[in-house]
DNA sequence: GGTGTTTGTGACAGAACCAAGACAATCCGA
DNA sequence: TCGGATTGTCTTGGTTCTGTCACAAACACC
């Protein structure tokens, strides 16, 4: 459905939601602490935020800020506390609601689908965006030349990039060493063709969940390499 | 501040919430049955409707699906029951928020508000003028060429504006060094394509908040460099 | 199984890349 | 004209990347 950041310091509330939501159907990444919230922003693109308002360091309130600084990420407030102060100033933070604990997991749901309903929820990824292309829990985006395995932003270096638009661009079909030398290499390159055999591995090791049994960059024996989660 | 149709049976709650958020500044239109309300809600512009359960007639969520089938006006509900079963139900019925009584006054008028934020709000507020955008702390505006960091306006060099402005206008995705220098340095321009890194350097001391962690201008390396928070 | 070929893996040092700051040439308004 | 702002260039320093090598593992063929 969509793509939950939770961010709750109490790991027994959190493992229970990330249980309850994942079965809903939802994306759900969990953390510990405001900081990795953020850090975890960066990276991983989400469409809702649950956030719990007692947290060590930097609290709920702060977090709701600097996230609202980033961007117009829709937030759900998440707090043992039901002190009418408190829901306007979370509500003022920036909070799109404001949720009491304990809460179940079902009104929670019911919750994050109405504000998705209300933002234009999940539509943002795959809807305004052409040239997406989704192979299995692989993402490549051309455009914005981002890869995301299983959603998260797989950081590849520029030569890796290089050679995995181009595997990927002809999926299914072999391509020699040699074809790889000269589209990803450009320059003449010279040197030995087993420079391919490396970059593949580096690649295979970031984007494969089993490297010794790659699923995206299968090898050819004696022909090169095949992009392809058939 | 906003237009809002209140519809609440009980004569003393009605008159309380619409004393209190016509202290507040908003406009409020109060009726006693669902029926009067989607009356109301014909002949009357409305920002957002609070809506009780608990009517006579016609029931509270026989009347949030009608006034769903008229449009996309934001509905919070409003009830004494405080059970989940009805906050599900509730927000399945294309409620936006869930509210229980007894409600104060400014708990209920933070939630309007932030409803109202969500949904662009505020018939009356300003023409949303054409040409504003928003990125997160990051407003733009291309009809004026004020960029505002926090609202406040930064001060930006010709060239360092141009440069945004190119960035910003295909967001999400990276531009080389190459298309840049074109784009924004139109004269064919030969020199060093590390002049693009300078001016980026410059537009970054002044929209970031920490030149070490960019948001709105991310590095890509060895492609170029990519407009976008989050 | 033995053998030769092909491919995977890890390490490493030089190369490439970028941030940051300094500086001079240029532009522009007072 | 003067003084400040702007802009292109250069240098430096730190980080990351990448081509290569040596060796291990997998494979094909006999």
């Amino acid at each position: 459905m969509s793509q939950v950041l939770l961010i709750e310091d109490h790991q027994t509330v959190r493992d229970g939601l990330q249980l309850a939501l994942t079965r809903q159907g939802h994306t759900v990444h969990a953390v510990g602490t405001g900081e990795q919230g953020l850090e975890r922003l960066r990276t991983t693109q989400s469409d809702v935020v649950v956030l719990d308002l007692m947290l060590p360091g930097m609290d709920g309130f702060e977090v709701c800020r600097r996230i609202r600084q980033l961007g117009d990420l829709p937030i759900i407030m998440l707090t043992a506390r039901n002190d009418d102060m408190d829901v306007v100033a979370g509500l003022e933070a920036g909070a799109d609601d404001y949720v009491v604990k304990p809460v179940q997991a079902r009104v929670l749901e019911a919750r994050i689908r109405a504000v998705l309903r209300r933002t234009g929820g999940d539509s943002r990824r795959g809807g305004d965006r052409a040239g997406l292309e989704q192979y299995g829990a692989l993402t490549i985006d051309r455009a914005a030349l981002v890869v995301s395995k299983d959603g998260t932003p797989v950081s590849l270096a520029p030569t890796e990039l290089r050679l995995l638009l181009e595997l990927s661009h002809t999926p299914g079909q072999v391509l020699s060493r040699q074809q790889l030398l000269e589209a990803v290499w450009e320059h003449g390159y010279l040197g030995d063709s087993r420079l391919v055999d490396a970059c593949v591995q580096r690649v295979r090791a970031k984007i494969e969940a089993d490297s010794s049994a790659p699923v995206f960059i299968q090898t050819v024996r004696g022909f090169g390499y095949r992009f392809g989660p058939l």
